[in-house]
DNA sequence: ACTAAAATATACCGATCGGTATTTATTAGG
DNA sequence: CCTAATAAATACCGATCGGTATATTTTAGT
C-alpha cells in the first residue's frame, strides 16, 4: 500500500464522522484539515474536491454499519432473529457507546435528497439494497416455514427499515434510550407476528 | 398589521420551503434574498440574523403540517381513524402534490441534532408534543373501549411516529409512492390490532 | 547514498459567507 | 399634503468558502 493510499484512508476515517454529523454543506474544508492535521494541499493531492471526500466518507460509514450488521446476522440461526439484529446494533449508535452521528443512511438521505444528486444516488442504492436483502431473508423464512406464505417480503422489509430509521431519529433527538426500547418492542412483536 | 409585520411573514413564507429542503447550513442569505426579491438590508431590518429566520421558518413549517393534521383529525370520529390521518396527509408531502421538502420535523431533527442546539430544542419539543398528543388519543381510545386496556399509549405513539417518519424518509428518497402505501398498510394493520 | 518521483506544505486566488453602517425610499398619522 | 418615523436599498466589512499553482519535503527504487 502506497503512502497516498494510506493517507486517503486516513482522511476518510477522520472525516467520516464529521460528514455524518454535520452533513455535506455543514462540513467545511477547514473541518477536514482540522480533523486530519493535514493541509489543504494534501487533501487536494488525494481527492479531486470536497465531493469526493464526502462520497468516500459515506461509503466508509455505510460499510462500517453494514459490516457490523452482517457479522451479527451470521451469528443468528433463525430468520426472525436475523431480522432483529438492528435492535442491539443501532442502540449503540444512539446511546453514544459507538459515538458517531447516528445512522449514515438516514442522515445522508435527509441531507442529500434535495441537494446533492450524486450522494443521493449512493444512499438510494443503499436503501434499495437493504430492502432487497431483508426481502430475501423473508423469502427464505417463508420457504423454511418460519414465516407465513401470505406475507409480502417487500412490505415487511420496508416496514422494518421505516421503524428502525424512524426510531433512530426519535431516540437520537430526544437522547432517550427508553424510546428506542419501546419502538423496538413493537418491532419485535411485529416480526414475531409474521408466522 | 404594520408593514414590517407583513414583510416578516412574507420572508418566512418564501424561505420556509428552502430551509426545509436545504437545511440550516445549506441555506445562504443569498438564497433568502433571491427567494424574497428583497435585499440583505431589508432582511436584517426584520430579523436579527440567519438563525432567527431559520427558527421562524421551522415554526411556520411545523404549524403548516400540524394544522392540516388537526383539521383532518377533527373530521374523524373514531380514535383509530384519527390515528390514521397521517397516511393521506403525508402522502401529499411525498408525491409532490404539496411540494415542499418532506416532513419538517424529520428534516430539522436530522439537520440540527448535532449542530444547532436552538433549532434542536424546537424540534425536540415538537416531537414530544406529537408523542403526547397521540398518547392522549390512545388513552381516550382505551377509556372508550376502542383500544385494549393493556396497551401502552406512549409505546403506541412512538411506534406510529417512527413508522411515519421512517416511511417518509424511504418514500421521499426513492420517489416511490408504492413504498409509502406498503408501509402505511403495515401501520393500518398495527392500529387495527390495538383493540 | 543518491535521485527521481511522489506526496505534502505554503501561499495565494476569486467568490461567497453572514453581517452592518449609511443612505434612500416608503409609509402612515396629523 | 406635509412630515416624522419607518422600512428597504446601497455599499461595504472582515472572515471563510472551495480550490489551485508552486515550493518543499518525503518516499521509495536503484
Amino acid at each position: 500500500m502506497t503512502k497516498a493510499e494510506k493517507t486517503r484512508i486516513f482522511i476518510v476515517e477522520k472525516t467520516a464522522p464529521i460528514f455524518n454529523m454535520k452533513g455535506y454543506a455543514g462540513t467545511s474544508l477547514n473541518d477536514i484539515t482540522a480533523a486530519t492535521g493535514l493541509t489543504k494541499g494534501s487533501i487536494y493531492g488525494n481527492f479531486a474536491n470536497k465531493d469526493e471526500v464526502a462520497l468516500a466518507a459515506f461509503d466508509y460509514n455505510l460499510k462500517n454499519v453494514s459490516s457490523k450488521i452482517d457479522a451479527e446476522m451470521n451469528k443468528q440461526r433463525s430468520i426472525k432473529d436475523k431480522l432483529l439484529v438492528y435492535i442491539d446494533i443501532y442502540q449503540k449508535f444512539i446511546d453514544g457507546s459507538v459515538s458517531e452521528g447516528g445512522c449514515p443512511v438516514l442522515n445522508t438521505a435527509i441531507d442529500a435528497d434535495d441537494t446533492h444528486p450524486e450522494l443521493r444516488g449512493k444512499v438510494l442504492k443503499a436503501v434499495l439494497d437493504w430492502k432487497n436483502k431483508i426481502a430475501k431473508l423473508v423469502e427464505a423464512g417463508i420457504a423454511g416455514k418460519e414465516i407465513d406464505a401470505d406475507q409480502d417480503p417487500e412490505q415487511i422489509a420496508l416496514t422494518i427499515i421505516a421503524m428502525v430509521e424512524g426510531g433512530i431519529m426519535i431516540s437520537k433527538l430526544t437522547s432517550k434510550v427508553e424510546y428506542w426500547s419501546l419502538i423496538m418492542g413493537s418491532l419485535k412483536k411485529y416480526v414475531e407476528s409474521l408466522g
